[in-house]
DNA sequence: GCAAATATAATAGTATTACTATTATATTTG
DNA sequence: CAAATATAATAGTAATACTATTATATTTGC
């Protein structure tokens, strides 16, 4: 993006301690997002990743409690950056409809690499974000886990643009659904029309994703 | 509903041995359900559901060669039945736009059971799909699965809402789109409100999922 | 009514996973 | 340079997701 060099502040509960503190622990992060994109969040595992950074999976324990925090660690930082990316965006920007339109943007087109935040590539924790998101929050220990605050930078995100929309249109009853339905479909249709290609309508490539929900959004509030 | 006692046919490469044509059979989709319900599908496994049915582990898998193939026959389940309760409401109606307002609101309304299938309980069965059917296909074996029609239930059901679609609007251009975020929306929804209800406006009950989701349809296709 | 076929149960075994615990060895810091 | 801290190595555990084999029921066809 800008080449600001900031770093995103991740909530020190969800590690043990701070992967951005140390050589070892930025290893983990950004080989640990490859290696997930290669072989799915079931097949990747910490001794797998230990081979890989030349490290060892004890090691990796040190930082995260489980790989299932090590997944809710990489979701917070994506959503952190998609709420920093999202803030920027639409500062000084006068009309309220402008302010969602590009946040309908942000939150269905495809995502690039940002070069703001060197060890992380943006693009495949995108993917990632696609293919795996679902899988930690559909899990028995949900409501503990809300409780701990897990889900705070999601929900915080989707807050902000439910924000956009009650600027647009105040009256408007169901801004939580819409805007979590926008986001999520979105997803679904970035993952279906490479793999599922007969539940969308890709054909001409995936620009129709933002073009889609972006005048859903129009037509819904439109008074 | 009717209490037809019409059997759902399911494919026979998604079994060993069709579950139906046995009382052991029946036990395990009939007791596997309520297991994945109750334990989640990580927790859930053969053996626990053997001890359950006072049956053995390695007799389940003569059934189904593994917990996702159960899974991936359990989602066929549904989606036949949800299929049939499809067009059984909407045959012999009139009007296009109301087919599609029924399509709608089976796809988005709460589940209550269906005495027709006696050794299923399609409510329970619901709660499954909404918490664990994405686990099915967020999976690095998606392409070759599909090819071996693992999800063309849900294809056929999708493609049925679709052509209601294209009779009330032929010309519009996201018809797959629209269906598949009104689903999985419609799931999500339901999901946020009972374990993380910021994310959802559903502070009234959960009618307003069929609501905003009708809602949707017409104001999407208004021409 | 009985043998053959088939279904089910029981037992044992495998490689792997997702960890924990302990100890040894580096590396950093005051 | 010693003390504190970080990392690596090793070993171990209970559980998982299966497979294979054999034994015992149950069904069926004649």
């Amino acid at each position: 993006m800008n080449n600001l060099q900031i770093n995103i502040a991740i909530d020190s509960k969800l590690y043990f301690k701070d992967p951005e503190s140390s050589n070892l622990g930025r290893r983990i992060v950004e080989h640990g997002i490859v290696m997930i994109h290669e072989l799915g969040y079931e097949s990747f595992t910490f001794k797998k990743l230990g081979i890989r950074i030349h490290s060892n999976e004890s090691s990796i324990y040190r930082y995260f409690e489980s790989k299932h925090a090590f997944l809710i660690y990489l979701l917070n930082w994506y959503w952190s950056w998609i709420e920093y990316k999202l803030v920027f965006a639409t500062t000084n920007m006068d009309s309220g409809e402008k302010k969602l339109e590009k946040a309908i943007q942000l939150l269905t087109e495809e995502v690039k690499e940002d070069n703001s935040f060197t060890f992380i590539n943006e693009s495949t924790l995108n993917k990632i974000i696609i293919i795996e998101s679902s899988k930690a929050y559909h899990t028995k220990e949900v409501d503990t886990e809300n409780e701990k605050g897990f889900y705070k930078t999601y929900k915080r995100v989707v807050q902000r643009v439910c924000d956009f929309v009650l600027a647009v249109n105040p009256k408007f009853e169901y801004p939580h659904m819409l805007i979590t339905t926008i986001i999520e479909g979105a997803h679904h249709q970035r993952y279906f029309s490479d793999h599922l290609p007969s539940l969308t309508d890709c054909e001409n490539g995936k620009n129709n994703i933002v073009k889609f929900y972006t005048q859903l959004v129009k037509d819904v509030l439109r008074k």
